[in-house]
DNA sequence: TTCTCCCATCGATAATCTTCGATGCTAAAG
DNA sequence: CTTTAGCATCGAAGATTATCGATGGGAGAA
């Protein structure tokens, strides 16, 4: 066992499910837009944001950042809260471990 | 500011550019394929590892292989060598520092 | 040189992804 | 109740990706 230090593939059991579930995560930050997204969510006051205040930065159609917002929660990096109107979406915990 | 704990989001400047390429690292992990062979090379002896020995494990073409290992390559995580008829493929430090 | 092994590249196909506009749903306002 | 604002979902079009077999190139063996 080799390269002890990369613990992201190494620290974890080899299973085929947790190696899934791994790659989705890449996969949903492997994207322009939803590495974006998250960083301004990482960022946003209150570490929270909603779909209106993410909308304009991404150029996008508002039902394009709503996918794209379904994909990251999907891949457990964000967690979706409604509060009124408002959709508010923050960081799990899972993407500030893969993300530290 | 906050989660100031998200060094890999937060601790980078923000230029269209490192966006742009710190996404493209992350969607190179983002495939099962691909991750098991970064799996399969940081712990192999040495810490590096040849198409040939890579092959079997997945269950893909030889060619399909050799494709993943190009996107590696290309997305600087992975790095190529070549010692007589083999490519041996090992980690970069952007690697490392990426999974650590 | 000729043959064999290791690997990369090419062309094609099927699957997946990104994006949009249109629409539907829910909560609050009027 | 009707209207509006914020989001999600749907269906479709275009782009990208994963995969394969076939082929080519290079290094070493015979």
């Amino acid at each position: 066992m080799y390269y002890v230090g990369v613990s992201k593939l190494l620290g974890l059991n080899k299973s085929p499910k947790t190696i899934s579930l791994l790659a989705e995560q890449y996969k949903a930050l492997g994207d322009v837009t939803r590495l974006s997204l998250m960083m301004a969510v990482a960022s946003s006051e209150g570490a929270e944001a909603c779909v209106c205040d993410l909308t304009p930065d991404t150029g996008l159609a508002q039902s394009t950042v709503s996918h794209h917002l379904k994909l990251l929660v999907d891949a457990n990096l964000l967690e979706r809260s409604q509060r009124g109107k408002w959709a508010f979406y923050s960081l799990t915990p899972a993407a500030k471990s893969l993300l530290t």
